[in-house]
DNA sequence: AGTTAAGTATGACATATGTCCCACATGGTG
DNA sequence: CACCATGTGGGACATATGTCATACTTAACT
């Protein structure tokens, strides 16, 4: 992690996200706010001591695992836009249970919360703030099991080319969903084996919802994959 | 649902379960709060409108079950012991996407909020309560999503035998694990076809782990249960 | 006792997905 | 250039799971 001595961005990013919003006496903590970066593989909480620092995510690919006790890892999902880090881990919750990793290099807010827990227990602004945090990726993480269960490799994967697939403006002006990711790490996601992902690829180019552009893959049929991917991930 | 009104069990069950440290002023709400039973496959929250009272269940089987777009529905878990019911509805998420049913009679503490939300979201004891049944909840959904996508049928079986099986003194004065659950019921809890269920339970009896009891089905080597359900369901 | 409804039990077959193996391309590196 | 690591592409086969059809059982009801 290395920490960006930048103040202006600093402020610029705690103003845009509206971080002042989440504590009661956020000037008192102003000091405790740092910008941060992750870099690619790189684990938010490597250790498993109790955490001193919460993050707000802000831009980057962040892959959040599920660690079995069997020694297996299992991407639950991906956050690709802001989302507040941490709150499991305050609960001292999912410690071993989770794993947080950078995929992509990672743009964060860090907060340091040491000596300042119990306060922070007793801030409802910012109680409030976890509180909806937890609920929105409580539903998520439902939303995303009954996907997981019911659904085939298809589904899920259109599903997930919608959600990830670069919008990029084609010759003839059009937009088009370009989809251009590590198949190893996507099969990990979508919790495949490689040779299904493929597999699945492969079906997709013969029915014609997909074509290739030199190494990439694009949706030659938008709404085909829209129908498939029925429930949208997340 | 039906309201019991016996005061004296009421003021039992909110002592044994310590809903007073919930609320910063407990006595001020204690007339907010009821006995209430819920009779199978009752909903919750039948309404789509906002919620009115939130539940403290106590006893009884909850189905939690997620509500895909599609139409289909999918039970994510049981509840089968205490747990906060309307944290996730406070927050006026998942109002269509999870519904909560009674899969057999149900007691519940019902608390009313009409008129007191506000001031409830400005209670650093309630907040906390409900972050923490949120984180908890959160956790159990990963993990479980993380089993019902890398095991195959029999693990979750085993896992779920072994957490909802009756602990039962036979006659020789060793406990026992019988499962005498409804299969239609367990198939769609476990995501599975109800076939697949029946031929798996039947794969259990040929390798001793599972006997026959009368109708029911016995743990008959709880060691070869434990092993296969590594990773305990929630 | 006869009639139903619901749950249980099971065979036959189809589909979804995993495992193993190998070939080919590509880019970096000595 | 030769070499290797990594990712991609795909055949062959095994396993997991779903669908359909069909009995059998039991409890509830008439």
């Amino acid at each position: 992690m290395d920490i960006i001595n930048n103040e202006t961005r600093l402020e610029q990013y705690l103003s845009t996200y509206n971080i002042a919003d989440c504590f009661s006496n956020f000037a008192e903590y102003r000091s405790r706010f740092q910008l941060v970066r992750f870099h690619p593989k790189e684990l938010l909480y490597p250790k498993k001591e109790s955490i001193t620092q919460v993050y707000f995510f802000i831009s980057g690919h962040l892959k959040i695992c599920a660690n079995l006790s069997s020694g297996q890892t299992l991407l639950l999902r991906f956050y690709n836009s802001f989302h507040f880090i941490g709150d499991l881990e305050l609960y001292e919750m999912a410690s071993p249970a989770n794993t947080i990793e950078a995929a992509t290099e990672c743009l964060c807010i860090a907060f340091s919360i040491v000596g300042i827990i119990n306060r922070l227990f007793e801030d409802t602004r910012f109680l409030n703030f976890i509180s909806r945090s937890l609920a929105e990726k409580l539903a998520a993480s439902s939303q995303n099991s009954a996907i997981n269960i019911l659904y085939p490799l298809e589904k899920k994967l259109a599903s997930y080319i919608y959600a990830v697939g670069m919008r990029k403006r084609s010759a003839d002006g059009k937009t088009v969903i370009v989809f251009d990711e590590n198949l190893k790490l996507t099969s990990e996601l979508l919790g495949t084996s490689y040779r299904h992902l493929h597999r699945t690829l492969h079906q997709f180019l013969e029915i014609g919802i997909l074509g290739r552009q030199g190494s990439a893959y694009v949706v030659s049929n938008e709404g085909a994959l829209r129908e498939l991917a029925s429930d949208l991930y997340m």
